[in-house]
RNA sequence: GGCCCGUUGGUCAAGGGGUCUAAGACACCGGCCUUUCACGCCGGUAACGGGGGUUCGAAUCCCCCACGGGUCGCCA
């Protein structure tokens, strides 16, 4: 793979073609359009950008393509900017941190872009364009119907000055149209597809310059990494297709191309773009939902990307020491939210409880299972729960299934059978005689809790599910939990027998 | 519809002419551990889209087809 190197020059001119240095810096960017939280998608091209820079001992840029001004909003700035941050994802350049060739908001650079768009109008390079928007969708419409290519026919190519001023005087504020050239075929290499090759003959003239004076996608873009001067473009495969317009605007505005590479794109279970009928599709609503970042980082790495050997867990160090673009996949990928699950629940049961228990407090709060404040003891026996329910856990709101049993005053049959399990024979003498060893005792610790059990057993002459399950239901109402002994300790010796008394109670009820 | 990209098990994927009677992971199934569940450990089922070439030999190279996706905006 060959990496483009540039020289690093401080005032906003972009590198003419040809002007290399020796010195090597990867420059790369994520640009992302602030209309709305940050994307799965989206945080899989941030990251492999940054692992990318990171691996090079590069510089990550984070650029906002807000010329949108409809749909762009500060709030989902916020929320990207807080997500990459939330997922590790530091950039060394852009929003709020500065650097030498901002500002990095296009809004910002909009006399920047001026100068440009002045350079292809006087080389006749680009033109005005006075076609209103309604005409040129009605137009769209009837091409699509007759089957032909939906483009621009190039009305306004060869308009003249005085044409150009009448139409003005008629109130039209014009567009600015790059024209395309005729009968070319261009070439781009990509980083992960190789050789990809298109005619100019199927792009028609397209906008560069909105009448507003903002500019558009394409052309903004062209602009901004050649000004800061990209070395790589990194990106999703939806911009595959812009690819050779943009080639166009690099090499009539004179700038040198970076190398790119296009990313395939993340799908949906049903195999269609990701969406929201696919369930969650942002980083912030995984984060709510308890899944760690290093989790998400490891899962959206191996999402496209295979590492050399068979290990698939990473930290993000591990990921910029063997991220490849050469190892990055060609073909689309399934979210398999089931691998995410098991991902997260392996790193879930790796993490310090402290950091646990943090994590599990708002859901249980949200559950009203916790109260606002929590006392020493109350936190300590939630670290306990945390403690041995966690290794069921494949993401922390699943806590409150559960934990819930740990919290509510009298226990929930979970359904028939579990209560059925009380009304067995010799129960009450076994929940009696738990009574009986319990009471009293201020703690109990687990190894004490498993030879009263044991000695229960003996005493009764009771062997195995006639001890133990009545047991379990009497003090959980579930089936299936932690160790018995473990679950006594936690739960201690009062509340224990509390419930065994309850429990006694329903079985007398019958 | 034009253009572009893609196609190895249910999913992510390794592989890049012979070592492929095709790796690994998730999911699934079975067993062990555990008088429950989970975790953990062990094992199993399961794949080169189809057709033509090239070659002594093709999952790997070429062509065609099919299917999937992307894109054709004063969105990015």
């Amino acid at each position: 793979m060959s990496l483009g190197s540039y020289k690093i020059n401080l005032k906003n001119e972009a590198p003419e073609e040809g002007e290399f240095l020796m010195k090597k810096e990867i420059r790369v960017r994520f640009a992302p359009s602030p209309t709305g939280p940050l994307h799965i998608g989206g945080a899989r091209s941030a990251l492999f950008n940054y692992l990318f820079a990171k691996h090079f001992n590069g510089t990550l840029i984070l650029r906002m393509e807000d010329t949108d001004q409809e749909r762009s909003s500060r709030e989902a700035e916020e929320n990207i900017k807080q997500s990459l941050k939330w997922l590790g994802i530091e950039w060394d350049e852009g929003i709020d941190v500065g650097g030498d060739f901002g500002p990095y908001r296009q809004m910002e650079r909009l006399n920047l872009y001026r100068k440009y768009v002045e350079r292809l109008l006087e080389k006749g390079k680009a033109y005005k364009c006075y076609c209103s928007e309604e005409d040129l969708k009605a137009e769209r419409e009837r091409m699509k119907q007759r089957n032909e290519m939906p483009r621009y026919t190039g009305r306004c190519r060869d308009l003249t000055e005085e044409q150009c001023l009448a139409l003005e005087r008629e109130g039209k504020r014009p567009v600015i149209r790059f024209r395309v050239p005729e009968g070319r075929i261009l070439t781009v290499n990509d980083l992960v597809r190789g050789k990809v090759q298109f005619e100019t003959d199927g792009i028609g003239d397209f906008i560069i310059l909105r009448s507003d004076g903002i500019p558009t996608y394409n052309f903004a873009v062209v602009v901004d990494d050649a000004l800061m001067q990209i070395t790589h473009i990194i990106r999703g495969e939806e911009h595959l297709s812009n690819t050779p317009r943009q080639l166009l605007l690099f090499e009539a505005l004179g700038l040198k191309v970076p190398e790119v590479a296009h990313i395939s794109l993340i799908l949906g279970k049903d195999r269609s773009k990701m969406s929201k009928r696919h369930g969650s599709t942002s980083v912030a609503e995984y984060r709510k939902r308890g899944y760690l970042p290093e989790a998400l980082v490891n899962f959206l790495a191996l999402l496209g990307w295979a590492p050399e050997g068979e290990e698939e867990i990473f930290s993000l160090e591990e990921l910029i020491q063997n991220f490849s673009l050469n190892r990055v996949s060609k073909s689309p990928a399934v979210f398999d939210l089931e691998k995410l699950k098991w991902i997260n629940g392996y790193y879930i049961r790796k993490s310090p409880i402290e950091r646990l228990v943090a994590l599990a407090v708002p859901h249980l709060q949200q559950a009203g299972l916790i109260g606002e404040e929590l006392s020493a003891a109350e936190r300590d026996y939630l670290t306990k729960v945390v403690e041995i329910v966690r290794s069921n856990l494949s993401c922390m709101e699943e806590i409150n299934l559960y934990a819930r049993q740990f919290f509510i005053d009298s226990i929930e049959f979970e359904d028939e059978k579990a209560k059925g399990l009380l009304m067995q024979e010799r129960v009450p003498e076994v929940l009696e005689l738990f009574q009986r060893k319990v009471e009293g005792a201020d703690e109990i610790n687990s190894r004490e809790a498993k030879s009263i059990l044991k000695e229960i057993s003996k005493e009764l002459n009771l062997g195995g599910k006639k001890v133990f399950m009545p047991l379990r239901v009497a003090l959980t109402g579930q089936k299936h939990g932690p160790e018995l002994h473990e679950l006594i300790s936690v739960l201690g010796p009062a509340r224990a027998v509390q419930r065994v008394r309850n429990a006694m109670k329903q079985v007398r009820k019958g």
